[in-house]
DNA sequence: TGTACATCAGTGAACGCGCGTTCACTGATGTAC
DNA sequence: TGTACATCAGTGAACGCGCGTTCACTGATGTAC
């Protein structure tokens, strides 16, 4: 599995990987990878479970963080792109096979990210109480945002210290944008 | 190149095409196909090229169809979901290679988006203008909303009728929330 | 209008290559009694 | 503690296959004079 992750970067995805090149970097046999999966897809597919695995980390930490510094939105972000910066190759696998070739992966990772919007649309809706700013629509305020920054995110994996700078701005005024028209809304409609 | 994006589907992506697939599809020699393209993915920057005209021609469309009937958002989400369905194939392209394997592509495809991307600012500017309701960062909100439209819009690739329904419902929303916020930031600016 | 030549899309044979997969085998480690 | 056996990761040789690319050649269409 570290052998396939090593060979990922921007010009190589996992589909143009192939089983005697994983074998060789792993310095086995190409048969002996018989032995531990079926077929290179399942390894993927094993790649795909650890990146659930880093996601939910990620959470914790942001959760963590933002108990601490306050700033949900900025740190949430900061966190995120920290996060890309240590799991370079692992989020780019995601990233990329969401859209990719493979059904099992993107269904596989469909899941890991709806996951994510799920676990954000409770946060928001406890902070949405804390702070007395009801929020309309929570889930789908979640699932813009889990887009906007997985999607943008994927630009800061090949960007320059200063142009992540820029990036994360961009990012965190974005998400604001969404938030503050989710209260705008929810306040509309409490009024009438 | 019509051979090439016949063979594209939701499980066959540009990269897994070979050459002697797509000539033997077009009905000519392997060798034949050197005649017209140097090498694989030239045919595959040509495609690119006429999906950026695709692009370009749903945005007219989209703005005659508003200019006609109001509702700039809801027209334009609708106008987006019909063109992928009549050139689904191109746009899959599009929207897989852009977080795909080849660098030549994926730079082809930014440029093509940041080309909405930046005619889509600018009438977001000239509503704001025509309803005195100003916008804070028009770039920024049309960026954003190109990548919720162009990302949630992929899903729509392989959805039912009823699923694209619910898709355009939840994209609008998200859209009028991004606008909703961006106004009142523009608004609280001008307050102070 | 005729002639000579250039251009151009298309051809089949042939090449060397890396691939996934099978097979029967090896030797180390773990387990039962 | 010793012995017999099972499990398990690893091996090299061999296979057939589709691939990209080269080559020298063909015949139709376009162009110059």
């Amino acid at each position: 599995m570290d052998a396939a992750l090593a060979q990922l970067s921007a010009d190589r995805g996992f589909g143009s990987l192939s089983l005697r090149e994983v074998a060789r970097e792993a310095g086995i046999a190409p048969t002996s990878f018989y032995r531990h999966f079926t077929e290179l897809d399942e390894l993927g597919l094993a790649l795909v479970d650890e990146g659930g695995v880093a996601l939910r980390q990620l959470m914790r930490q942001a959760r963590k963080r933002i108990a601490r510094d306050g700033s949900a939105i900025s740190t949430s972000v900061d966190t995120f792109i920290e996060y890309l910066e240590n799991n370079t190759n692992l989020l780019r696998l995601m990233l990329r096979e969401k859209t990719g070739v493979s059904k099992p992966f993107r269904t596989a990772i469909k899941a890991e990210i709806d996951h994510v919007v799920t676990e954000l649309a409770d946060d928001l809706n406890r902070f949405a109480e804390q702070q007395g700013k009801p929020l309309s629509e929570a889930r789908l305020v979640a699932e813009a945002m889990v887009t906007l920054v997985f999607n943008q995110g994927a630009e800061a994996l090949d960007a320059t210290p200063k142009e992540k700078e820029a990036l994360k701005a961009k990012l965190k005024k974005e998400l604001r944008m969404i938030l503050l028209g989710s209260q705008t809304l929810a306040r509309a409609a409490r009024r009438k």
